[in-house]
DNA sequence: CTCTTGACTGAGG
DNA sequence: GCCTCAGCCAAGA
């Protein structure tokens, strides 16, 4: 298929699609991945469609680990314990060990 | 067309 | 390292 048809909401969704068991990435490391370096808000914005797809959004957060999309999961601490059951260590909203379990699309695709 | 909204990021203090 | 400010840009009203 052809990806100029894809709009950047979908391009958001394969790239998150894509990230590993047990990682996590940040919504600039998609942008960057996607040529929008600067259009990191989108990815995030466009999560918000991602619910009813295979999208592993709460594998998802910015850039300091931080999991700030976790108001968007029914507003208790799922995204939370979604990555402690993957085997990512999380305390109070933040990944601990970020850059162990830190995935770049950029280097790692 | 203009204006607002945001699951962000980098730079400066 | 933390806090604050400004820039970024797509989508929806």
């Amino acid at each position: 298929m052809k990806p100029e048809t894809l709009n950047f909401f979908d391009k958001v969704y394969e790239v998150a699609r894509l990230i590993p068991y047990g990682r996590v990435t940040s919504y600039g490391a998609i942008a960057k991945y996607l040529g929008a370096a600067r259009s990191s808000r989108m990815v995030g914005y466009a999560m918000n469609g991602s619910h009813g797809k295979d999208v592993p959004a709460h594998r998802v957060v910015n850039r300091k680990g931080l999991l700030t999309g976790k108001h968007h999961f029914g507003g208790t601490n799922i995204m939370q314990q979604l990555l402690e059951s993957e085997g990512v260590e999380v305390e109070e909203l933040q990944v601990k060990n970020f850059e162990t379990y830190f995935w770049d699309p950029v280097k790692e695709l």
